[in-house]
DNA sequence: AAATTTTGTAGGGATTACCCCACAAAAAAA
DNA sequence: TTTTTTTGTGGGGTAATCCCTACAAAATTT
């Protein structure tokens, strides 16, 4: 029996994938959790199998709780869930030890499979992922500009091309405003840019919207 | 003989229109000016039969310069050149008092065509303008909404799309950095937006960038 | 013609953002 | 395994921005 951590801020999607999993005899759902902190604090008391992480959850972000999961126990299999294909957080979640992405509109049916093909020690890689992973090894040399990014700045480029202000930012992520600042800094380093137009610019330029 | 007046910046164009005009018989450059500020000197001091009036100078613009021409002498005919076709500032001019508009690609045998009908107390009207000014007038009811904003806020959105700083934006138009504020609280107003990020996306979306 | 709204302009004061600097933990390179 | 670089974090002080208010001139409406 797989005994499985699912955390997803939203009650709906839990209760969803729940039913899905449950109705496999070979697993089930054994804990919930509603933030990234809560799965955290979960794993540092019990003894998972598996944990469906979803990638986009508030203030603590997956990619983050996916990184405190892996230091604490570095062998517990995690499936990252996530909304749409964001292409850059697949990767990243992946170089930051994932053993698979998906989306959420993935059939119930793929869902179980890659839980049970992650439970026996294997990876579940999407086609579309794999193919990302193959990219980006073999154009290792001529990366984007943005690709440089730091989780975090990365995030923090994100939010600026929405167009929350920095002290918003800094609320959300629960960070300082100054260190925002600080990012935003880089950012403006690292791609070659000026000002906050050129980052909304850039961002639509190469699709980094959600 | 029509005693014309040239104002734009570029020497060089200024070089190329008035060999253009000299070269007809019937018309002449008398006068040249590489700025609204001069232009206007020029206005008050001496009388032409026409002007032809770059839209787009630096400080002192030529809807600016238009308007304060007319206020001098409503009857001269004023010939309005633009580098590329700015619906905005077409339709702008025309409701300003310019006798025509036109884009600095015409053939040359057009400028001078143009410049005989304006000076016999008619319009020239492209009939792209014509176009415009046609479907403004039929859609009166549905306009869109940066069409309800003043010249100098149109001015102002642009600039902040272009991602100018207010203090820049406040130096090229030598005004205070408290009055182009103010120009962007009510853009914001009237626009219904909330962030310089969505001033931005706006521009992109309806195209209002140069 | 009189009344009202829009436009161009800016000051005061509070709030934000920006830049330079710092520093420990983590990651990468040597 | 040292050494170096990157990353996540934020303080201090200054400069820029924002919001509210104001006001005369111009344009519009009544």
């Amino acid at each position: 029996m797989i005994k499985i951590l699912i955390a997803d801020d939203h009650l709906i999607v839990r209760e969803g994938i729940k039913r899905i999993i449950d109705d496999s005899a070979d697993m089930n759902v054994v804990a919930e959790a509603s933030s990234g902190l809560e799965a955290l604090e979960l794993v540092w008391k019990n003894k998972y199998d598996l944990i469906l992480l979803d990638i986009s959850m508030p203030g603590q972000n997956g990619l983050q709780t996916l990184k405190e999961i892996k230091k604490h126990d570095k062998n517990v299999p995690v499936l990252m869930l996530s909304m749409h294909s964001e292409e850059q957080y697949a990767m990243r979640a992946i170089k930051a030890g994932a053993s698979g992405y998906m989306t959420k509109d993935t059939a119930s049916s793929q869902l179980v499979k890659a839980i049970r093909k992650i439970n026996d020690g294997r990876k579940y890689i999407s086609p579309e992922v794999a193919d990302l992973l193959a990219t980006d090894l073999y154009h290792e040399q001529d990366k984007e500009l943005h690709e440089y990014l730091s989780d975090r700045e990365f995030e923090v480029l994100k939010m600026i091309a929405k167009g929350d202000s920095i002290k918003i930012i800094a609320k959300n992520l629960s960070i300082s405003p100054k260190t925002v600042s600080t990012y935003r800094s880089r950012i403006l380093d690292k791609l070659d840019l000026e000002t906050n137009s050129d980052i909304i610019h850039y961002a639509i330029d190469y699709k980094l919207e959600d």
